[in-house]
Formats: structure tokens, sequence, C-alpha cells
DNA sequence: CTCTGCCACTGTACCGGTACAGCAACGCCC
DNA sequence: GGGCGTTGCTGTACCGGTACAGTGGCAGAG
């Protein structure tokens, strides 16, 4: 059975196409007799609507805005931060009736999602910073907000104060005493320095020149480690940094292990993240290292997990929430204003420390 | 500035724009030389490659699948049932380079964007069965999987054992002694019921004919709610039935509160979802009734929140990744065949009752 | 009786691509 | 030197809609 179209319809009611597809969206233009008619047809002949695409080729837009996330899609629905992002973009979205599209930044088989699917707009998400996709997403013109990225003139940006919040965590170990700190960073790899071996810290390990190493990080990693070191060179404490490639609890685990059994090991360490911290919790507990007593572990972003540890995890809280409402709200408005736009609005929200169980004053 | 599209290209270097459109597609239907001149061109003019939107509207496919979920899209990032399951959606759509497109049931302003957003297939995933959303989609003829719904003819579904694991937590309590239970259910309109008030339970409240009312509930409701009073019934236990109307946290507090305060309270009860027993334990504290001394608790699902919880929850388990896992392949598959479909695959996954601490033997 | 205005509907030209048939030029072979 | 297959590019017809400028008929105004 063939696709039933506006043309169908139009035949078998003995109409232009034109009247039909008037019928569906703008009923002032025809007598009453007739949209009764058509409807009617349309209805027997077994017609679905406007095909979605069709309209979207005329109409310019699609109905849906992109997330631009990972190569790995279901991060988004794993990770405590980023669900509750998404969660308030959903909620902003809302009311728009706009979809909500998750985007790879890697596809498979040529596919490039970020190139290759409609969208009206996207929010740029992704947690490791691939330029192809970046670049496929701004050479289609389409409004933009970047979030938790380095800001850029052109584009409007959302993000947090993530050098503020590393600096007020390393603040706060240094006031409880702590002099040798121990910082455990996420080396996202900036897109080329995956087999860049000069600061001998592909993979992961202690780096020993961690300021040079982060130039190529993304931008979040970068933000917070710089944060981290400034304030403990300001107080004159030394900072003992290893770096961990990917983002999870169990490479945390084996990098904070190594850390940790180095002789005259940290009496803190400072995390890119709660689920780095968790790691160090863990490593920390199969060394017989005790946390507070022994060991102070600081997070940051205030995920879920970061009261589901014992102890509770000491962390940077930043409101994820807030920031998808407001990365939502960037993007309507730019789908709203269309090329004519002028501001660039760029939010920075605070971030702040919670004091939980995980942290402790230096044990003589 | 005007868009850039393959008649400037064309224009640009004086070919047709049949020519430009292959030096992109079918790069062995032109001369080297001319192929390098386009794309040349083609970067100078910043053409952002092929028009999405154009692209699916002739191929009749436009790259991604929709999931649809209750109108409240941010549910399916925050309850961990719904993330797991997305989750192993993302993961099978991966190497297929598609991309995952959230559809609320809703959408405002006479937008309905099942049907006016661009999809290839759906998983139907709502929660609530929405009437509306669900034809539109039906009508589009698009493939199409149906999760945790009444199984129909035509379309292929995917679901759990729903009864036979509810009949298992009824039995367990029997087992343990238990001759007095309450069921805590969640009462999804089924569409039309908001207003039958016949059964006298709209909202929460205890049902005096739970089956009775149970017949327009969504189908998983449906099918646990059976289960429960099945088991119950043919050991001669007496049932204590209620319902709440919202499915939360606190919602289920308060109707346990009424169900937990009456005289000769259950000494067990079987809820529809871990979500609503979480919210007997609350109610249960705040009564400080003694889980599982003086009250069994039994939630469904096994969500992460059942361990998270103290005591842990006895629970059914279901295998949520495993259902995201099957539903996607289905969809995937039906893609693949297209209208020559002669097969619709039914899935049902086995459940399965996990035992912790929220459940013990009656006290005599 | 013409002129004007409105109503209900039609025709055509897009939107930005792709499929497919066609066609000229060229080399090859017998 | 004519038939034939390639190579490389072109033309046209779509895909399924919508925008917009008609157009013909008819009613009321002048």
């Amino acid at each position: 059975m063939a696709r039933v179209t506006l043309q169908t319809i139009a035949d078998e009611v003995g109409v232009s196409r034109m009247t039909v597809s008037n019928a569906f969206n703008k009923p002032d233009q025809l007598s009453a007799a007739m949209r009764a008619t058509i409807l009617e047809t349309a209805d027997r002949l077994g017609y679905t609507g406007p095909d979605p695409t069709a309209r979207a080729l005329v109409r310019g837009s699609s109905g849906a805005v992109g997330v631009l996330l990972t190569d790995d899609l279901a991060y988004g629905f794993r990770d405590g931060v980023a669900t509750e992002f998404l969660a308030a973009v959903a909620d902003a979205l809302a009311p728009t009736g706009l979809a909500l599209t998750l985007l790879s930044s890697q596809g498979r088989e040529g596919v490039v999602p970020a190139r290759d699917v409609a969208v009206d707009g996207v929010l740029f998400f992704a947690c490791t910073l691939d330029p192809t996709a970046r670049e496929w997403l701004s050479r289609r013109g389409l409004p933009m907000v970047l979030v938790d990225q380095e800001p850029d003139d052109a584009l409007p940006s959302v993000g947090i104060d993530d050098y503020g919040g590393a600096r007020a965590a390393a603040e706060h170990v240094l006031a409880l005493g702590h002099r040798r700190v121990g910082v455990l960073v996420f080396g996202g790899a900036g897109g080329d320095d995956v087999d860049d071996v000069d600061d001998g810290a592909e993979g992961s390990g202690r780096l020993t020149d961690p300021r040079a190493a982060a130039a190529g990080w993304k931008y979040v990693a970068e933000r917070r480690l710089s944060g981290f070191l400034d304030a403990l060179e300001a107080a004159g404490a030394e900072a003992v940094v290893h770096r961990v490639a990917e983002h999870g609890d169990q490479p945390a685990t084996d990098e904070a292990r190594a850390m940790l059994s180095a002789p005259d090991r940290p009496t803190a360490v400072l995390c890119y993240s709660d689920v780095l911290a968790v790691g160090v919790l863990h490593a920390a507990a199969d060394l017989g290292i005790d946390v507070p007593g022994d060991l102070s572990v600081v997070g940051f972003d205030d995920n879920p997990l970061a009261t589901r540890v014992r102890p509770e995890l000491t962390t940077v809280r930043q409101d994820s929430y807030g920031k998808g409402t407001a990365a939502a709200q960037a993007l309507i408005s730019a789908l709203g204003a269309g090329e004519e736009t002028t501001s660039v609005p760029r939010v920075v929200l605070p971030t702040q420390l919670v004091v939980r169980g995980s942290t402790g004053p230096l044990e003589a």
C-alpha cells in the first residue's frame, strides 16, 4: 500500500493539493463543508498528517534540539551530574514542545550525527571536546550553546565557576593544615594530545609539569587544576599531581593506589570530580588508610554519589539543574532570535564548598 | 548571507548540481580533478554538507529513533529504571549511528511531538498510556516497539514477567506467615478513567473492588496487581489494596500512612514499585513501626534505590538494561526489515525475587 | 450595468537534496 | 570504420509539503 499524501486525498476528493493542505493548517481559507469532506476523506484513507520531514524542509525547522554528548551516549543516563543537567533541559524544553535529541560525538559507518541529524539548535555538552563534531556544528550555522566549554566570542556559553570552586577546595584543606596535597585530575584528551608523549603523561601517572600538560586538556579540567595549583602554590604547599586518562571509579582507584603507596604520601587529595574521589576512597580503604583521620579527600560536583559513600564526601557543589535550565533558556532564546542576535550571553554559575565527612585536620 | 547549497557551489564551479552532489556521495562518478575543485570550492564557500532534512525527505529516513516517554521528559533522567533502560537503548544504538530522540507524549501549543518530529522508528515507553500519541504513531506507520505495554498482534513488544514476579513476591510474604497483606498500587490512569468515579477511587485511597478498578489501568499496573491478588486469594489471605494516583515517594508515604494507621493493619505490604516501597518505609518510620519486625515490605523493579535505603528492600528484580537492549534490537531489526516483516517478536524477560532486609517472618 | 471586494479555491514555484536515464566524447577492437 | 563499452557529466523528475500570487464567480455599492 502506497503512502497516503496530500495528493492522494486531493485526487480522491477532486480538489487541489493546496486545498487539502489548507484544510489542515488554515481552516479559515476554505468552506466548512469542504473542510469536513477533506478531513473525513483523509481519515478514511488513513492519512497520517503532514509529514514532519517535508514540513521541516520547507519551514526550515525540525522541532527538535540536540545535545551533543560524548561518543558514549549512555553516559548521559548514568552519570548523576549529566542526568541532572539533562533533566533540567528536558523540563525547560517542555513548554516549547521541542523534542530532545541525543547526539553522540562520534557515529559509526561514516555517519556523523552532528552533521546528519536534523535539529534546530544544539547544546554542546560533550565531555571530550571533539573538534570534528564541533566544527560540523558551527559550520551548519545552527544556534548553539556551549556548556562547560571554553567561552567563545561568537557563541553563548553556560558554565560554572570551576576555578573558584577548585580554589575553595584547596583552601579548605590548607586551612586544615595539610601541606602535602595530592591532586587527582582527569586529563581529558583535548582531541590531539593522545599521542603527545612529550609530557610523559599519555595515559595515567604522575605529572611532572602539570600546568604544561593541562594546556591541551578540556577546559573544565584545566580550570579546576589551575584553581587547585594556584591556591596550593600561594600557600607554599606541595602538589602531587596525578592524572587518570579515563573518567571512572576504577581507573581512579588504580591511580590513587599508586599515589598513596608512594613514600611520603600526601595527607589530602583534591579530585577533579566526585567520581574520582570515590575511587580515592576505595584505594584508601584497600590500603588501610583512614579517611578522614589519615587522609582528607575532596571531590567536585556534588554528585548524588557524594552522599552515598562513607564517609560522605566533602565536595564543591555545582548547580547542574540550574546549568541545564540556563543552557536551555539560552538556546531557546537563540532559536527565537534567528540571525539578528547581537548579544552573546555568558552565564557563569557560582560553586560552593560543601564540607562533609571526608576531610579533617592534619593529625600531628 | 544566504545559505550555501549545492546550487551555490554548482554555479560557482560551473557544473550541474548533480555533479556537486556526486562529489560528496559518489566519488567514483566523476574525475578526481573535478572532485577536488568542487570540494575546495565547497570549503571556501562554507558549505555545511548535505542538509539533513532534505536528505531525510528524499531518502525517507531521518537517522534518529524516538522514545516516547511520559509527558514529563525529565522522568527519563530521574528514575533509576528509566535511565537504565535508556542507557541500554543508547548503547544498542551506538553501532548504528542512530541518534536518540526523546518524545514527550504531550506537547504544548498544539505541537504533538509524536506526530511532528521526524523519526525512523519509535520505542513506546510511555508510562501513562496516552491514546492520542499512540494513535498518531501507529497511523504514521512507523516501525514501533511496545515496551511494557499490552502486547498487540501487529507490533513487536518487549516486557517482563510482571505477573509472575508479583506472584513470587506475594508467595514470599505468604511463606513468611503473613495473612493480612497490604497492596500498594499505582493506579496509572488508563487515559479515560480520570473522571470515572464509579469505583470511588479517583485519586488515592482504598479500593473496594480492586480488580474492577484495575481494568482501566495501564498494563503493567494491572498485571502486577493481578499477580499479587491471585496468589493472596489462592492462599486465602486477605488483601488490603490501596492506590496512589501519582507515582512518587511522597504520595506513597501519604497513602501508606493511611493504610498503616487503620485498625488491624496489614503485617506486610506488597508494592507496585520500589519507589512506592520507599514511601512505605518512610511511613512506617514515621509511625514507629519496625521493618521488618512489625511490617514486611516488598518492592518491585530492583531500582538502584532499593539497596540505598535501610533496611534494603526485598524486591522483584527486572533486567532494565536487558529490556532496553531487547527493545532497541527489535526496533533496529524492524527498521532493517522494512515493510515485509512477517514475524512479530514478543520478548518477555524473566523476573526474580531478591530477598533483602525488608521482609521477615510474621511475629506471633 | 459596471466596478470593487471578497470568498473559495487553484497553479506554480519553491525548500535542498537524490535517483535515474540520457548523452557526448573517447578509446578499443575486429 | 562502424559497433560497443566506458567515463564523466547533465537534465529532469521526483520526495511531501508550504507560500504566494493568481483566478473566476458572485454579492453589494455606486
